[in-house]
DNA sequence: AGACCAAGTTCAAACGATTGACCCAGTAAA
DNA sequence: TTTACTGGGTCAATCGTTTGAACTTGGTCT
């Protein structure tokens, strides 16, 4: 049934971009997507001229719906910047926050779909991969450069501290990126509010031990 | 030009393969595989029966042609276990060497299609993501699970093991995986020997660190 | 040795179905 | 009148699969 307050464009770029989550783009029919998003087949041509560039304006729209994420993250990193400079303790529970903010901005349910297209446009990258990078992705990575910087003491652009931002965030997302692996691993049935709980504990102790600040672990708890 | 040595449907396997980790199923047709393999159509349907049974021989063959790593690693922890038993400088070795071995088996020519397409399936499942589960990526997540256990005293059924071992993988894979986001993040134009032994040397200091081996690094060499 | 045959394999051609794109007349609201 | 659609239809192109004939091969019979 049609969501009463959205618009026809709107309702087809939620409805086309959980579709192309799932699928590939040539396995989604634009017939599909049409009667999924309870719209003529028509609106298509009409609102993004084409199946690409409503494959585009999917990206585009993830783009501006991520802007939280990104804000909430950039947030963190200014309040430890505005308090104490150089505590390694202070570090280490600002590590702890971002890492759980950033497994959350992958798993929850609201953004889900759209890391699992985002993925997909990394590893077998269209015209859409800019849109995102440049978007998205150069963001965080670069806002977890600097966080490390901080800590080890390195220049952000150092080869190192970008080798270093790229793992830690393959390994904060990839509970959400391969979700049936993990599962299967796992032996759970879903990944659900206790799971997540557990990557996330899990995932920080990881990421402060390979920042140095394992000793940290201990006084720093998960809010 | 066909390879004289290949039969008929070892190189539609072959090419097959290739086809499939650039781009998804339903994008592949089956005129391009019959072409590409210099091939004829029918001769999908007389060696697999369908496009389908095409696709799940790939995965079959893949575990086949992958046993040579499951072996390389299984062999560097059985080294371990008989020589020195609760070395931690040992042990430390023993990492450095899985991690590279991990990098390089994802990131060598050789393997790197087929380790895009097991990715596939464990983005977006199919039948065939069992084959690859239960042949392959169990295998070497065991490995890896009973190396941390070692190390860190805890068993290697235990969920904080389990998870560890995942996001080590996850790391050292990562850049065979989303070639295209690193080499956009580091300014590369391709991933070649020497971007390769930097990646190596950080992985494996990260890693390290991160099971508390961290003190080990100086001493160890990435041969 | 030469004729023969059946199984295994490859071939060109065609099948029905589906695809993305396009078109245009019609409608309802602003 | 303009904007935002709906509904129905057509189009060439391409899809996976099937067909039946042709070729290749190895063994058997005369």
């Amino acid at each position: 049934m049609k969501q009463p307050g959205s618009s026809t464009s709107e309702r087809m770029l939620e409805t086309a971009g959980r579709l192309f989550a799932d699928r590939a783009f040539d396995s989604v029919s634009t017939r599909e997507i049409a009667a999924a998003a309870e719209v003529n087949l028509s609106a298509i041509s009409y609102h993004f001229h084409n199946k690409e560039g409503l494959y585009r304006a999917v990206f585009e729209k993830i783009v501006r719906d991520l802007k939280p994420v990104r804000v909430s993250l950039a947030l963190i990193l200014e309040n430890q910047l505005a308090a104490a400079s150089d505590d390694r303790n202070a570090y280490a529970e600002t590590v702890t926050l971002f890492v759980s903010r950033l497994v959350d901005s992958a798993i929850s349910p609201v953004t889900r779909w759209r890391m699992r297209l985002i993925k997909r446009e990394i590893e077998m990258p269209t015209d859409c991969f800019q849109i995102i990078m440049e978007g998205h992705i150069n963001v965080i990575h670069d806002l977890l450069g600097i966080l490390i910087s901080k800590i080890s003491g390195e220049s952000p652009t150092t080869e190192n501290v970008r080798l270093e931002a790229m793992s830690i965030l393959a390994i904060c997302l990839q509970y959400a990126l391969n979700e049936e692996m993990v599962k299967a691993r796992m032996g759970w049935s879903d990944i659900g509010p206790g799971e997540i709980e557990g990557i996330k504990i899990a995932m920080a102790e990881m990421v402060l031990r390979s920042l140095n600040l394992g000793d940290y672990i201990d006084r720093v708890r998960i809010e």
